[in-house]
DNA sequence: TATGGTAATGAAAATCATTTTCATTTGTGC
DNA sequence: GCACAAATGAAAATGATTTTCATTACCATA
């Protein structure tokens, strides 16, 4: 069933971590692997659903895919150059608990990110 | 040169101040208007370089267009029956406005939303 | 070693938001 | 009326992503 292909996850880490799957996808060409582009998408999904990826999504909407821990936590995105921290959001769990509560939801996830300009940019 | 269609910001405005290009050239056409999806795309152009509307993406991808310095609100959304509840999310803003000073960003923005089963579900 | 079934693969087509092209229309000053 | 710049929108192009579907690899069992 899972089709998290252990090639797709060593070129994402390779690249640093975080690639679109275009990128990443040619990364592979490049170094030539042989796979297909379909293939690549597959085995990105699976690591999402897996939770041993992240998405998120470049200014232009194209999906970005990025290792990360185990631990919850979210981001603070630089809309600039990309740069990604990872902060924590104790604040965030707190809330999101109080709002389901309060509106009768269970089983609630939640998603949140911040974007801006680093320092640098 | 301003191509800032008021037709299309006054759309936006009945829409309540949030949503995809898409949405507002279907909202306008369902409503008798008579206009392009290219002008749609130009007139949001034009609003976002002004400055008096934010580009913010969807999970999907999306773009959707928020006007500026709207009290903007979070959703809670049920994964069951696809219902929405607009939250609002005071200790958010706070929250994503710390975090951004804590890591010298500026000209942050945020998103955030929670998902769950309500009640019903 | 054959055989049958299930999962993985990838080329090509489909989808969908967005952008570009370009011919036409509208508006404005003279 | 006339010329000319700006605005418009239909249609085509673009680019990421998803779907389809026929083929292939894998794996257990007879």
């Amino acid at each position: 069933m899972s089709r998290s292909n252990p090639r797709v996850l060593s070129t994402l880490e390779r690249a640093g971590g975080f690639a679109s799957a275009q990128e990443i996808y040619r990364l592979m060409q490049r170094e030539g692997e042989s796979i297909g582009l379909t293939t690549v998408y597959r085995a990105l999904q699976s690591l999402v659903s897996d939770k041993i990826v992240d998405v998120l999504r470049r200014d232009d909407g194209e999906a970005i895919y990025r290792l990360c821990g185990e631990a919850h936590h979210h981001h603070l995105v630089c809309k600039g150059c990309g740069d990604t921290v990872e902060i924590e959001g104790g604040a965030i769990e707190k809330w999101a608990k109080m709002m389901a509560e309060e509106h009768g939801f269970r089983d609630v996830g939640h998603t949140a990110e911040i974007f801006g300009l680093c320092a640098k940019c």
